[in-house]
DNA sequence: CCATCGTATCATCATGCACTGATATATTAT
DNA sequence: ATAATATATCAGTGCATGATGATACGATGG
C-alpha cells in the first residue's frame, strides 16, 4: 500500500484528532479487540470469549471503536456482528508491530507512561 | 514501502507493548513535537519555540520519546538535537492521516475519551 | 571563578481513563 | 405474558498521565 504525505488532506495542525485516533488504538482491550477482529467478524459474547473481557468493559470498547469509526457494527436480531471498519486501521496495526519488531527493546523499557489505571 | 503481516515477528498477544508504542503517538503535544522533527533535526529550544510547549513540558515528552525510541538525540556542546528515529514511524503517522482523511467525522465526534488532563 | 545559557529533573496537582457491579433495553423463545 | 438471552448503559473508584513552577545539572564564555 502506498503511503505517500501528500495524501494526507489533512488540517496541519489538527494533533489533536490524530491524537484521538492513536489513543484509541492505544489501550490493550481494544487492540485485543480489534485482533480478534481481524479473523472475521464477531459477536459481543465472542469477543468477551476471545479476549477475556468482562461484558461491560467490552462493550464500552466496542463503544469507543465504533465511535471512532474502527470498527463496524452490524445488528442480527438480538446480536451485534462488530467488523473493522477499514483495511488501513489493520496496516496501522502491522506497521506498528513492523516497527516494534525492531526496537521493541527501547519500547519495553519505556518507563515514562504505563498502561491506564486497572483494577485487574 | 511494503508491510506485511509476515514480517511482523511479534508475540502475537503482546497488545500491552503494541499500545505502549500507540499511547507514545497519542498525545498531541508528541505529535507536535514529531510533526516538527519531520522537517529535520532540532534542538530543544527550537522545538519549544515550534510547538509553543513549555521547556520542561517539552524535554518531558522528549525523554518520553526517547526512552521509547521514536527519536534520537544527539549531543552538540550544551545543545541536544532531536531527530525522528524511524522513517516507518513517520509512516506511521502518515497512514494514520491518510485513515483520518476520510473518516475524521467518527473521530471528531467520539465523546469516549478525550485528551488528558490539560491545564492549559 | 562566576555568570549565563541550554537542558533535565523534581514535587505537586488535576483530570480522564479503564475497570467493576448493578441495571436497563431489546429480542427471541416457551 | 414471562423468561431467558444478548447487549448497552450507569454510578462509582483508583490510578496513571500531562501540566506547572522551581530547581539542579552541565557546558561555554568572560
Amino acid at each position: 500500500m502506498a503511503v505517500s504525505r501528500s495524501l494526507a488532506t489533512l488540517h496541519p495542525a489538527n494533533h489533536a484528532l490524530r491524537a484521538k485516533l492513536f489513543r484509541g488504538l492505544g489501550d490493550p482491550s481494544r487492540l485485543g479487540i480489534l485482533a480478534a477482529l481481524r479473523d472475521g467478524p464477531l459477536t459481543v459474547g465472542e469477543i468477551v470469549d476471545a479476549t477475556g473481557l468482562s461484558q461491560p468493559n467490552a462493550s464500552n470498547h466496542l463503544a469507543c471503536l465504533l465511535d471512532c469509526g474502527l470498527v463496524r457494527r452490524e445488528r442480527h436480531g438480538r446480536f451485534a456482528s462488530y467488523s473493522i471498519a477499514d483495511d488501513r486501521v489493520a496496516t496501522i496495526l502491522d506497521l506498528a508491530d513492523n516497527v516494534l519488531a525492531t526496537s521493541a527493546s527501547g519500547v519495553l523499557t519505556c518507563s515514562r507512561y504505563a498502561e491506564p489505571g486497572r483494577t485487574t
